[in-house]
DNA sequence: GCAAAAGTGTTGGGAGTACACCCATGG
DNA sequence: CCATGGGTGTACTCCCAACACTTTTGC
């Protein structure tokens, strides 16, 4: 019961504690955002990463991020340098998907001081690649499903398994959310959404039942005005649609089962 | 382009950072862990809630919590909170169901200093009261479900916010994942394990059907060893089981639908 | 015997899968 | 007229919600 922790109190302290408190009695802490960006082009899911120039992993490869500022949230903070490491414009930034994944603070992450981060993934549709040119030395979307992750070497830091958790939640919330849409451009049709999820889980979804359960699922998507475009060069020209307003999948588009499931009994 | 962070980089430098970097230039950051525990007694479930007897919210009921140490990751400090604020035993704290649920990074979230608090969820069995007397002046369970939350005021910070995320993702969780399990004793029953999820949702669910989706996701429970056990004072005794080794559930069991979904159409 | 809780059986409707089939367009 | 992608229809299967029923205990 005798609390180890020293000084000051400034988030919960039931004890007595000391009438002022010293904010600059205690090693400092840092805290960042990690953003892992994907997006999907030519059948394949990428990823951002930035070359390193620096000394603690310099030359390689990293998830983009930085820190979070005095008087910054830590979602406008990974918004920021989204916006400063793509060369997006602001408003378009702006309208991104954005979303926190986790926090990661093992003391001894980074070699040089506390580092607390905030990872987040972001989802943007096919960019005209103005990636590099940012404040980054290098950069550089990397393959990362469905024929698995290319990139030269191990990432900086923990990056890799903040990456490998990002991919993981983005599969798991195509189920459920309509996340999807955040792939593909403002007008969309529902061929392309349907490779965005063939391409992501990594599975071929059969078309007509694909339709269905996207067009039952209430406020996941709506017709689009405008006219018909046509995805490739032959065939019949797709209606458009584009997001609708639900968060949440009611009924969820469940992945094909491709393995039994992980029961530990024989 | 131009980078508005000042100084150091600690995580990400693809700038030419200055050579030399100062951890104690800036305002520093401090990071606490906040905790949502909750059991279910009674057919309520409740939440543990500690009276502040400090300055900011003096009075003023919070979630427990406190700061990361310098050589410490936030789950490890979550766990010694929850040890410390509860007066549970260390080795009954490392088993018990832990899990991190989402970063509050406001800038204004504690008018003191600038806290960044990474939440924490843990899911305890109905334990024998112990928990006041650790450091908070007071210490309580709080009925939080399914008749509504009923603490005397608002709570201090943005802890109201944290309890309603902190809720509605256990609600969600024990659709697909085993955690039901961890409110319950060793052994238990299956009529106990439907009133946990009858209690967090709030809802009646049909016994057979319950049973017989219980015993068809592999590796959620299992037999346990032991004789068969009465729930109340009359009826047949049940049989025990014990936690199986699965994260997740195949197939979930779903809420039943309440009210239609959220479609915005019409 | 009766009430209460555990456990088993049965059945009808709905959802999802796997197809076959037609439509529109470019070459 | 054929290849290619969009869109519709249909039948079969399996799951599951609903409810009846049996079993085991305390009083």
């Amino acid at each position: 019961m005798p609390t180890s922790e020293p000084g000051p109190e400034p988030d919960h302290g039931p004890e007595p504690a000391p009438p002022t408190y010293d904010k600059y009695a205690f090693e400092p802490f840092a805290v960042t955002v990690d953003l892992a960006v994907f997006t999907v082009r030519h059948q394949e899911l990428l990823v951002l990463l930035v070359e390193r120039g620096e000394d603690p992993y310099a030359g390689r490869w990293a998830l983009p991020g930085g820190f979070v500022q005095p008087r910054e949230a830590a979602d406008a903070a990974a918004r920021r340098e989204l916006a400063e490491e793509t060369g997006l414009p602001q408003p378009v930034v702006e309208g991104l998907h954005l979303e926190q994944l986790r926090t990661y603070s093992d003391p001894d992450r980074d070699p040089r001081m506390r580092v607390v981060s905030v990872a987040h993934t972001a989802l943007v549709p096919d960019l005209p690649e103005p990636v590099a040119g940012s404040d980054a030395a290098g950069a550089r979307w990397f393959p990362c499903a469905p024929h698995g992750f290319r990139a030269p070497e191990p990432l900086a830091f923990d990056h890799d398994r903040i990456l490998g958790d990002a991919y993981e939640r983005i599969c798991a919330k195509l189920e459920y959310t309509g996340l999807a849409t955040a792939f593909c451009p403002p007008a969309f049709t529902l061929g392309e959404l349907q490779q965005v999820y063939e391409t992501v889980w990594g599975t071929a979804l059969d078309r007509p039942n694909f339709r269905r359960k996207v067009l039952a699922a209430p406020g996941f998507v709506e017709p689009a005005p405008g006219a018909r475009r046509r995805t490739s060069q032959r065939g019949k020209p797709a209606v458009l649609y584009r997001a609708g307003g639900a968060a949440v999948l009611h009924p969820p588009l469940l992945r094909p089962v491709a393995a039994p499931p992980e029961g530990q009994d024989i």
